[in-house]
DNA sequence: TATTGTTATACTCTATAACTATA
DNA sequence: TATAGTTATAGAGTATAACAATA
């Protein structure tokens, strides 16, 4: 039986991605939440008041998409908006969301060590700058 | 504004897959088809014979939604079924869809070089060795 | 007993269009 | 005019459970 799409970098790059998160959201299941949920709370904590379309293009989420994601996570507690002004609402973590966003990173961290631990270590270094190649809008 | 997720292996596989895969159907779309049929055209064309399960299997995708897949493809006059035993059916190429084959590896061509292009130079050799890698199961 | 193909269904993700209120 | 937030909805993708027929 052979393979032709396991020396396609597009092929791979989709098989990847796809196991690599269907594994984090396993890991993040523990805490109830799943990777983009993660993904908007370690923003938000990087980046304290940012408005919710801000964070939506950052995140690749259309605005009518951020809706009912941040509406959850303000819902359990994670997250509160406050108005910026009439029409803008910035984000901002509550004290829960702050020690939430602890065991995220330590979910994270474990997550990305385990990837990379994949990866013959002399190519490790090239990781990062290739899938930022690879990355293209 | 600081994107803390912009260092993180795992995030930037699922945003470069998610571009890519989004660019690569835009492709594909000229010729009527997505790039799951186009994986299943490039897989069958490898191995003429296969059973629906095996492409299953190969292509990670599940059972019950090859069904779908395997007869719209088989609608489109692009593949044909013939029975292997009482249970199980060999998956052929029909002579359309080995001519649509020839233009989905020239898509595909035209793609996996755009992608890889975008890669410094002296860091190709290392895309598919570090996708492979990445890509566990 | 395990496997193949199938149906039906539910759930998530994402995309689009339209609306309001505001800058 | 352009932007922010929202609602409603449609479509695609994926997951699960169950079933019949066959190995």
């Amino acid at each position: 039986m052979f393979d032709p799409l396991a020396s396609l970098p597009g092929y791979l790059l989709r098989r990847a991605s796809s196991a690599s998160l269907a594994e984090l959201n396993r890991k993040l299941a523990e805490i109830g939440i799943n990777h983009v949920d993660a993904s908007l709370l370690m923003l938000t904590g990087a980046n304290p008041g940012l408005n919710q379309s801000e964070a939506g293009r950052i995140l690749g989420i259309q605005r009518a998409n951020m809706v009912p994601l941040v509406s959850r996570n303000e819902a359990r507690g994670l997250l509160r908006r406050q108005k910026l002004d009439g029409r803008s609402q910035a984000l901002f973590l509550s004290s829960t969301g702050e020690d939430i966003l602890q065991t995220v990173h330590k979910i994270a961290d474990r997550h990305e060590a385990m990837l990379i631990a994949r990866v013959p270590e002399e190519m490790r270094p090239y990781v990062i700058p290739i899938l930022r190649g690879l990355w293209m809008e």
